[in-house]
DNA sequence: ACCTGAACACCGTTCAAGT
DNA sequence: ACCTGAACACCGTTCAAGT
């Protein structure tokens, strides 16, 4: 499909060269099409950029609502460290794509699409959190809102850093080990 | 100066119009010079933006070193706390400037601007934590690198989400938690 | 219905000319 | 020494013409 080659095309371009060098003209010029035609899926160069990551942002909350469901019933502390592996498996395993989609989506406004990825995941987490066996939570969407917003920013900074694999093993262990903590202390 | 006037334009501009309107033409005119002057200061765009988060990660460098200055020697606790009070308020003081420079900087190649914070952050806080009257670490350079990744990456993910207030404060708070709890786990 | 690509407005950058 | 701004190459976007 023409919309895919303009997909797979962008990525490509962004990988290659980067974020200064996507125009519209490589874009097309890869994707095997004129500029016209991207302007018939596209209305313009952001709403391409757009759609990318509204794209990416899809198929990681599916694959955060499949830990979610899977881990349904389990106690909290295998819990949190399947959402945290999950979600850094997410962003790693083509850690290229990841930057270049971090700072492709800088430009835009994406409040729109943080807020959309957001609540779906904060579902989707708030809910297997809520059944575990042995949750008990004074504020559930005050400890389900903390613990996503460190676990995700800290894969981010984490990515922004560049750490070695070895940092970045012991990083993930200590995350764990501080979500466990926390979690141990706002149980009732 | 020129160069100062030059650089609050380009703030100027990045507030009242976003990132795509950062134009070099708009950035002269409101800084009341010609795009040539610009260019005489900064080889292109691209540098001047680089200069402006340059600036603005060195303000924030030595804030965080003057508190773990004033926190050498206490306990382990606090400090974490300080560290963290530190740079949530050094972010979120001027929360426009804040989001405006995430923005601009996603755009160039930053990895040099992000070491060398990180490289000289880093320094101070492991120092600080060294001096912690409580200190007993089995490993100082790990224990420092996931707390601090972990608070920066919070800060960051934070504002992406756009918390409201309350949000906002019980997470700071959790944070502190989180941090607390790790350090009582991973001291000898 | 879908595609093409020349044409237009605008942006980054340069450089001969000004003080 | 420092500044100016018209000029140039290139990019985002459009639209009349093609299949």
């Amino acid at each position: 499909m023409t919309v895919e080659a303009i997909f797979e095309a962008t990525i490509q371009v962004l990988l290659r060269d980067g974020m200064n060098a996507l125009t519209t003209t490589r874009v097309a010029e890869r994707a095997g099409v004129s500029v016209g035609t991207m302007y018939q899926y596209f209305p313009n160069k952001q709403a391409l950029v757009y759609a990318l990551n509204a794209r990416y942002l899809d198929a990681l909350a599916a694959r955060i609502e499949v830990t979610c469901q899977e881990q349904s019933g389990a106690p909290l502390g295998p819990m949190v460290e399947a959402l945290i592996e999950t979600y850094w498996t997410a962003k790693t395993e083509r850690a290229d794509i990841t930057q270049a989609l971090y700072r492709s989506v800088a430009e835009l406004n994406n409040d729109a699409l943080i807020h959309a990825f957001a609540d779906r995941v904060d579902r989707a987490t708030t809910e297997m959190f809520s059944s575990a066996s042995d949750a008990n939570f004074a504020d559930t969407s005050r400890t389900n809102l903390s613990l996503v917003t460190v676990i995700y920013g800290t894969v981010r900074n984490a990515f922004e850093r560049a750490l070695s694999e070895r940092e970045v093993t012991d990083l993930k262990q200590d995350l764990k080990t501080m979500c466990r903590a926390y979690l141990a202390n706002v149980t009732v």
